[in-house]
DNA sequence: CTATCGCGTCCATTTACTTGACGCGATACT
DNA sequence: AGTATCGCGTCAAGTAAATGGACGCGATAG
């Protein structure tokens, strides 16, 4: 029941896999369901549903007062699989308006509720042209949103990566104006203009590729089952877990975690994750980001003289 | 450019969409590439691109030192359109081990780093179970992973409602051992073993039921330009921003924004939006709560009587 | 300067899919 | 009752999609 044929045409087999997945997520479907989504007849819907049928004929049985094929209790996926969080994200991306339902083989949406405070949708053209300047090496100039709602005037950037963190994407790029290297919001980005070679070297920016650990324990305010807990849900092996990280982005795992706070401050409940080598990670990004910046100061003078 | 012809079939279309796509993201793509994802022969992919270079002329050009097919300066996305999203998530899923890359699209996975501690990948029989259960009304022992490790024998639930905060997966539920509402960690879902119709009225879950304003506002501790900013990244319209959300889910806003922390301990930074009807929320949540308790217990009684 | 590779295009053939027509069982209407 | 309707399944004939095979062309590698 678990593998779903190779052989089929690519066509077919979407279909097929439409067909588990609206049993998996409805328990039933229709051939009508099936001739519209892929707009194709009622007859090459049934040879279709046929074909299912011989391939897991134990997943479904049509039920003709309900006018619609249902799901047995036996039921498991021929077609969709592993691939369920897929799925899973689309349903985010549908509460988020990133995705439209029809864009979706959802029927009826489950009932599901997110809850989040949202984001700008990406806007195409800038992610493309700052997917560009990182393949192309290319420096480019922005406009940024400025957090006060209007728009500076152009920056130039020159970016080299992509980083994402807790529901937001950051841009790590080398930056003209101030000469280091920082994360510019990629939904903030409003538009790129202009793009030439890029004069920098992204190895220089330490920050982003020195790696550390992040030594991760359970807070030891909590109670022993409670820290044991915690030591379980982060799949932690003798009560620590080795994150290991980029400098720059250590900054937003820390965020996201309350790492950043001093112990004590917060309620337990509120920490329940400390990070023992806390110093270390902050003196370290510290450093490199000292580094980067006399790096690239050295970079400039050679190239001047 | 912007609408890629109607009157194409489906398999054809999803091709053309797939032109697009490398085009997007890598700017480039192959005969072979086309035939090799769909498996289809290496004519038909030479009619595909044919037909996508009769709607989108002007978004690609053949280059025959680089055996590829180029993106130009004028490309507009004819088929993907505004769906960009989708594929950000797939990057993230990717790099979560959500989903595997050959079930995408993506040939170079663009340079992107993902940073979280990560979950258990969900497993689809139970959230199968879930989800029928929630739509049947039904009631279900579930195995639950307890914190500690140990998988706890059944505990029995009756779920109506599926929840997304912060990356984790909620299921809403009345609990039989506790007589009252709570929220399961899907992931932590092991089995699902049960099903019989559900005894209790899941409108009785007033926590649940029951939605709050949310008066978001930038913290006035933030010099006021920064607070502007704040103000400007939320979308808020005189300062302030109303989100309404249920009362269970708040609780989860609230700890993801360090909501939940008493003004004044986090240093702004930490804490760029404050909660101005704080206790109005703590209080209309607990009492909803105890609504609920109540409720429940007096349903019980006139069951027994 | 020949071998190789990827593209484009001609052809005949196979397969997928459509249009059209008919019967069957279950539900809804009068 | 009877009859209209709807969704399913299927047979048959026609069309569009896709394949296998063959050939020439330009660019690159040895």
């Amino acid at each position: 029941m678990e593998n779903g044929g190779e052989r089929l045409r690519w066509g077919v087999r979407r279909r097929l896999e439409f067909i588990d997945f609206r049993l998996f997520w409805d328990g039933r479907f229709n051939r009508s369901d099936l001739s519209a989504a892929f707009a194709i007849s009622a007859q090459q819907a049934s040879a279709d549903i046929a074909q299912y049928e011989k391939i897991a004929s134990a997943n479904l049985r049509y039920d003709r007062t309900e006018k619609a094929y249902i799901r047995t209790e036996a039921f498991a996926p021929a077609f969709i699989g592993e691939t369920i969080e897929r799925y899973l994200l689309q349903l985010v991306a549908i509460e988020n308006r990133w995705m439209r339902p029809e864009d979706t083989w959802f029927d009826a949406i489950p009932p599901v509720e997110v809850i989040t405070l949202g984001r700008r949708p990406t806007d195409p053209t800038v992610l493309l042209r700052v997917l560009d300047a990182i393949g192309k090496r290319q420096e480019i100039d922005i406009g940024y949103a400025s957090l006060t709602g209007s728009v500076q005037p152009s920056r130039t950037i020159a970016p080299h990566a992509l980083a994402h963190s807790a529901g937001r994407w950051y841009v790590r790029s080398w930056s003209k104006d101030h000469d280091d290297f920082r994360d510019y919001n990629l939904n903030r980005i409003a538009t790129v203009s202009d793009h030439r070679p890029a004069t920098i070297d992204p190895t220089l920016d330490f920050e982003w590729v020195h790696k550390i650990n992040l030594d991760i324990r359970p807070n030891p305010e909590l109670s022993t089952e409670r820290q044991a807990a915690v030591a379980a849900e982060h799949g932690m092996t003798d009560g620590r877990l080795l994150r290991p990280c980029r400098l720059s982005l250590s900054f937003y795992l820390m965020s996201e975690y309350n790492l950043d706070v001093e112990p004590g401050v917060l309620k337990p409940e509120k920490q329940q994750i400390v990070l023992e080598n806390r110093d270390e990670v902050t003196q370290a990004r510290a450093l490199s980001r000292q580094m980067s910046i006399e790096a690239l100061a050295r970079a400039a003078s050679a190239a001047s003289s």
